[in-house]
DNA sequence: CCTTGAACCTGCGGGC
DNA sequence: TGCCCGCAGGTTCAAG
């Protein structure tokens, strides 16, 4: 479920939860996702948190010891937050509990997930950071940035706009729905971009994230993301999804075009609209 | 350094 | 009804 807006999303809901809260169970209903979970897991009971962030997909819990609970999504995790009484369900693989009774469940069919413990409320040296390039919405991320970093890319941009130590937090849906929004062939060589395309494709990237954001955000209310679903924002989507139908947001004429085409692109689906890049 | 492909894992829907 | 296939929002690793 989870690109940048989704998980940006969860934290949201987890900041008006968890904060001041102190944890007083685990439990652990496996010792491992796509990473073991940390041998000292259990040593977070009895720590209070204190503040939610998120760096890329992850999710950071800082806790009053000074140490972070990191946890990621991959493809199916989902977070829930309830008060009503746990009732175990497959694939809940960790529930914290809260001193006011709440349960902080991480359920994951694939588990693609992982979950860790660092030492530190300071991450940028951790090795799930250290190679990841900046937040779309840093100031750091540009054009000229973009240049920089696609100049000796020879792979196509959807590929490209995807790698996280490029840019983080762009994943399959978002890259196909901001290159259509600019209007760039999902196609063409990273290399190949011209600096007005680099500069539509970043204002793109900035805004479909901040889009979904709200969309996602105004789905909220006692769980954190209640279906692990998109949000609103899926109705939104102007091409993923879309093969064979009428793009949303350009004129073009579906018999003519034959509507939206899929790809497969990395091993991935690639939705898009060629109107107006011809 | 760059690129590609496979791997990790479960669930769902479609076709036969 | 069952079986097989392809597909699903992420990341990492090996090999060329």
């Amino acid at each position: 479920m989870p690109e940048l807006p989704e998980v940006e999303t969860v934290c949201k809901g987890l900041a008006r939860v968890l904060p001041n809260r102190k944890i007083v169970g685990v439990r652990q209903n496996r010792h491992d996702l796509r990473i073991p979970f940390p041998a000292d897991l259990g040593s977070i009971k009895g720590r209070k948190v204190t503040t939610i962030k998120r760096r890329a997909k992850y999710i950071l819990v800082h806790l009053d010891d000074g140490r972070t609970l990191i946890i990621h999504l991959g493809m199916s995790g989902q977070l829930t937050v309830s008060k009503k009484k746990y009732a175990a369900e497959k694939h809940d693989h960790l529930v914290l509990t809260l001193d006011n009774g709440a349960q902080v469940v991480f359920n994951d069919p694939r588990r693609f997930g992982l979950v860790a413990l660092a030492k530190t409320k300071d991450l940028a040296q951790h090795k799930f950071f250290t190679h990841l390039g900046p937040e779309p919405f840093d100031k750091k991320f540009t054009a000229a940035f973009l240049a920089e970093k696609f100049k000796s890319k020879k792979v196509a941009v959807k590929l490209a706009i995807m790698d996280q130590t490029l840019v983080v937090g762009v994943g399959n849906i978002y890259a196909s729905e901001a290159l259509f929004s600019a209007r760039i062939d999902p196609r063409r060589a990273a290399q190949s971009l011209k600096p007005e395309a680099l500069k539509k494709l970043v204002t793109a990237v900035r805004n479909i994230l901040k889009t979904a954001i709200r969309a996602g955000g105004s789905s909220l209310r006692d769980y954190v993301h209640a279906d692990g679903s998109l949000g609103d924002f899926q109705q939104h989507f102007a091409v993923y999804g879309r093969e064979g139908q009428k793009c949303r947001g350009c004129s073009c004429n579906i018999q003519k075009t034959g509507g939206v085409k899929r790809i497969t692109q990395g091993g991935r689906s690639t939705f898009y609209c060629l109107l107006k890049q011809e």
